[in-house]
DNA sequence: GATCCACAGGAAATTAAGGGTC
DNA sequence: GACCCTTAATTTCCTGTGGATC
């Protein structure tokens, strides 16, 4: 049989790739993960955190302490490079870290379950079911019993758990540890980019946590520069970034309030793309096409992890801009084509009005739509709504998700009726 | 000035699921 | 198997809003 001569060839590509021009030289160092061996302009913040936590050197408790700053300014990547240097320095008895992100373990009950789990190495506790003090009292058993020395407990993303009712509960109980252990000493590092945080604090929280504060301020674009430099140096082979892609990744960076984690994502991203062309060099082009790829991939993995009843109000939105392109979207409107959309979609039950107003919410807080509170007199007081992403890359993302794929061509009943016309007509003029 | 509309959104209650103990 | 616990999602109930209309 003979071959088709445009068919992929796995092998050839392979060979090719192997034997291509070479970019990468240590990835990994662009990962938000990496600890580098030293971080620029983060002197005075590292200073801060080994003087708070130098005295586990001598097995006494350090000080619960806050970390304060935006999105990307070192906060995570300052904790666990003063842990490491901490950990080189100490002969026996090494402090334990352990490291929660509140916005994934979120609850009192799995927080304190977690913690468990990393010290006895193993899913010992279950997710649900244990009452909270049977937890506990098994916490203070195990830390005195496996850890007997200084134990850092570094809760990442700390405002999380006050937006939540017994936030600060489980925070007064993790300070107060102490209190009930033995051998085990415990600290807290709380890690927030709300500067605002410590307002939504209990006072009895605040007195043990909140004493010592440090400040991480953005980065500006020299600092950014020099940060990339640093890791490029590390991460791809000599002479591959062309002149001037370090500056421009550091001035968009610099841009989006200073943040090194982004602006490290944005040159893996280029790499990447460079490497994929079996291109030599890394150039301010596959900086562009890095940033497009980065946005696009943020809202086509966002719209994918939705919960099915999310993706069925966004579907709503999506047939009203397709089959209306003039018509002012209203927040009554998209329950009406949500509630003939579970009547198309198989498996899924219809919610209330209440529920969907907080997924229209949810929409609006990622960026995927634009809200607008208004009141139209007489005609009541609701949100008008707009689309604020391409209609035609929404329409490919729910070809791709096969509950979606027969109902984006459907043309909602309730567009249809003269009524709802008449009313928006209404609205356009009003607004 | 009172009424009305079409919600928004807070708070508490309910439900279902996953798991434990006795 | 009955009962208890936690969590997340959802429902129910309620009050508030603001500008056009009466």
């Amino acid at each position: 049989m003979l071959k088709n001569p445009n068919q992929f060839n796995i092998d050839k590509f392979y060979e090719k790739y192997r034997s291509g021009p070479k970019i990468f030289k240590k990835r990994d160092a662009l990962e938000p993960s990496f600890i580098p061996n030293e971080l620029p302009h983060r002197d005075a913040q590292i200073q801060k955190v080994a003087e708070l936590t130098a005295c586990a050197l001598l097995g006494d408790t350090s000080p619960s302490f806050l970390c304060y700053g935006p999105t990307g300014t070192g906060k995570t990547a300052t904790i666990r490079y003063v842990s490491q240097k901490l950990e080189q320095q100490c002969t026996e008895d090494k402090p334990w870290w352990i490291y929660i992100n509140c916005s994934v373990v979120s609850t009192p009950y799995r927080i304190l379950a977690h913690i468990y789990n990393r010290i006895s190495g193993s899913e010992k506790i279950p997710p649900t079911g244990l009452p909270k003090d049977i937890i506990f009292k098994k916490l203070l058993g195990i830390l005195d019993q496996k850890v007997q020395s200084i134990c850092f407990l570094v809760l990442d993303e700390i405002d999380m758990l006050t937006e939540k009712k017994k936030g600060n509960e489980i925070l007064y109980d993790l300070t107060r540890l102490n209190e009930n252990l033995d051998y085990c000493k415990t600290s807290v590092i709380g890690i927030s980019n709300k500067l605002k945080f410590k307002d939504y604090l209990d006072p009895r929280v605040i007195s043990s946590l909140g004493q010592e504060h440090i400040v991480f301020p953005s980065y500006n674009a020299d600092e950014l520069r020099d940060i990339l430099n640093k890791r490029a140096k590390i991460a791809f082979h000599e002479g591959v970034i062309k002149d001037g892609v370090i500056p421009l990744c550091a001035a968009l960076a610099a841009k989006e309030h200073g943040d090194a984690r982004k602006a490290l994502q944005l040159l893996r991203k280029a790499g990447e793309l460079a490497a994929r062309a079996q291109n030599k060099l890394v150039t301010r082009k596959h900086i562009g096409d890095a940033q497009n790829d980065l946005d696009q991939d943020h809202i086509v993995e966002y719209i994918k992890g939705l919960p099915l009843q999310a993706q069925v109000v966004l579907a709503a939105i999506f047939l009203i801009s397709k089959y209306g392109p003039d018509h002012i979207i209203i927040s009554g409107e998209i329950y009406d084509i949500y509630s003939e959309l579970t009547q198309k979609i198989p498996g899924i039950r219809r919610l209330t009005e209440r529920r969907i107003s907080d997924y229209i919410n949810e929409l609006d807080q990622a960026g995927i739509i634009l809200t607008n509170l208004k009141s139209a007199g007489h005609y009541g007081r609701t949100k008008f709504i707009k689309l604020d992403i391409d209609l035609e890359l929404l329409e490919n993302i729910f070809l791709e998700i096969d509950k979606f794929r027969n109902v984006i061509n459907y043309k909602p009943v309730f567009l249809q009726s003269d009524k709802v016309k008449v009313k928006n007509n209404i609205y356009k003029k009003l607004i």
